[in-house]
DNA sequence: GTCTATAGGGCGATAGAC
DNA sequence: GTCTATCGCCCTATAGAC
């Protein structure tokens, strides 16, 4: 199946093989969304994406890097869409993002996958992944923190650092809690947290 | 290498089999202590046990009820030293049970684990094991939150529920984080939680 | 009852032909 | 780039020795 090609670019001809990456990825994030996380083996994958485990290896290298790669490409839509709205408290970028992995649930699977095999050794695909996301976003909650406390809507007795962390297991704890049991309270308790590190009234 | 056996019990004669069954559990405690979860296989753990992978299947069934069996033995002990406190706030347990896994990282990483298969479909001794883990432990946090609103150490207008829930989620979560990054200010989050729950000031 | 041995199949990863 | 063939490891399940 021949497709039109994007400008197959004549020099640092590296743009034929990003494609053909880009292509693969785009079809295995719509695997993950309509199948979940389930049964993600190299041939399961290779299959669903139309061709060898030998092509996903030759890639990405590995099923751990090809994992950590579908889940930042599907991770990237949920930014994007926060980038639009303007100073928003810790707990609404979390709940942002809960909301869209609410919509698609093998991505939260897909990330507790990963932290359960970056906790472990020999996994370093996972556990550089996992380090750098920590690193990253709570970098970025940190200063968010930062903004609504100078705004007067968080106590400005609060560590950043320690809110930030706690904003962040929170969320990934009752995103956990919901998939087993859709009746745990998880915006609720998102919701709790956000008031409780309010300003005092 | 016989052992003194502990009553051979002429009926209803299960105890042979129960104290076998023990006997691996300990031993496969003490490897998870040492090793971590780290190339759980049968046959990982069957050759550290001193027996074979068909001998383990024999006894728990299959891998992951093994694992969920090792999980909850060493899961007892935390649970012993609890009874002793009185009325300790919910997330005083959290801490103390903290404090537990950090001694032995290797609960958390097969905690980790089976929590990640649990959201998977086709993993129904994780799943049964998570879901009855969290409803116990939600149960029983709820009553904590009880007793401390009763007492007034927690704000009485929060609902126990969500309290539960958010607390759960905070631990579960800054756990994952400390274990990527020793610098994550684990031990600050959760005494911050504690903070921002008591009855004000 | 308890355990060993083995069958049958899936996995990730690699090597090399096209 | 993509394929096939293959390696070594893992799994479950079962047959039968002790």
């Amino acid at each position: 199946m021949p497709e039109p090609e994007p400008a197959p670019a004549k020099r640092g001809g590296y743009a034929k093989g990003d494609a053909r990456k880009q292509q693969i990825l785009d079809r295995a994030i719509e695997v993950f969304a309509q199948r979940g996380a389930n049964k993600t083996s190299l041939r399961a994958i290779a299959e669903a994406v139309g061709v060898t485990h030998g092509t996903l290896i030759h890639h990405f290298g590995s099923l751990e890097e090809l994992l950590v790669a579908v889940y930042l490409a599907g991770d990237k839509s949920v930014d994007a869409r926060l980038e639009l709205s303007e100073n928003p408290s810790p707990v609404e970028i979390m709940i942002e993002s809960a909301r869209a992995n609410r919509a698609v649930p093998g991505m939260v699977q897909l990330y507790s996958t990963l932290m359960a095999a970056a906790i472990e050794e020999g996994h370093p695909a996972a556990t550089d992944f996992a380090t750098e996301w920590f690193r990253t976003v709570r970098e970025n909650i940190v200063q968010r923190v930062r903004e609504n406390q100078q705004a007067g809507r968080i106590r400005a007795d609060l560590d950043p650092r320690a809110v930030a962390s706690l904003v962040i297991a929170a969320s990934d704890g009752l995103q956990t809690q919901w998939l087993l049991d859709d009746t745990a309270p998880q915006s609720e308790a998102l919701q709790l947290l956000e008031d409780l590190l309010r300003t005092d009234e």
